[in-house]
DNA sequence: TTTATATATCGCTATATAATGATATATAAA
DNA sequence: TTTATATATCATTATATAGCGATATATAAA
């Protein structure tokens, strides 16, 4: 049940569910995140880490980047399943639309290092 | 995006977890529901209320009573999958366990008319 | 070393949510 | 009409969560 709960938590904010549908469609580092949703990078990291702790991601370290990427849902199948639903649902939705068509712009070289 | 969320909240909180999993083997009327889970009769009220909003239960008045069973699915893509998916999940989790077992003593007859 | 930079963690505030008791509503029976 | 009963709603309180700025940590470069 906790584990249940934790996915369904981790999925239950619109922020966390932004973040899942970029990483659809490739690897983000934490401050393409924070600067493609806006909002600040301390914020970032902890949506990421709950969704890291719900299983839906995971990440490899590159030096000073972190990059995170949809987990392959082996750690319940909770997970397994919404990591996989979430990829053909919410597609006609205006905000994930236009974040996803922004997603090029989004190049840590050019969007990071303040 | 809002009734995905809707339903992603819904299911988020463990006492609306044991109420689906409950009605997944038998409708049932409010008083029962707030008898077998132990709290506050407005309290069970409230959460039928918001898994109802979600389209994950419906009702039908029967006099006084009124009697909630798993909803079709037919409101989202989201609902419709989460109800099938969650008729597996959590069958053997110890809690929902004992309370599926405990379901025949629950009868409005018996448990309700304080 | 020292400095720079990407990320993580901490402390705080504002808002959201769960739970309750009290009250209102609706239906049925007397 | 009055009374009883099942459910819904309201007002309140306690806890959880999202967001932020400030700071700490870790890695790389100078």
């Amino acid at each position: 049940m906790k584990s249940f709960l934790k996915v369904m938590k981790a999925l239950s904010d619109p922020s966390r569910i932004k973040i899942m549908k970029m990483l659809q469609h490739r690897e983000m580092c934490v401050c393409e995140i924070h600067a493609s949703l806006g909002f600040a990078q301390s914020t970032a990291s902890k949506h990421l880490k709950i969704l890291e702790e719900a299983g839906l991601i995971t990440f490899y370290k590159d030096g000073l980047w972190v990059n995170y990427t949809l987990a392959d849902g082996s750690s319940s199948p909770f997970s397994a399943s919404l990591i996989g639903n979430l990829k053909h649902w919410l597609e006609d939705d205006p905000e994930i639309k236009g974040l996803i068509e922004r997603l090029p712009e989004i190049q840590r070289e050019i969007i990071c290092g303040r």
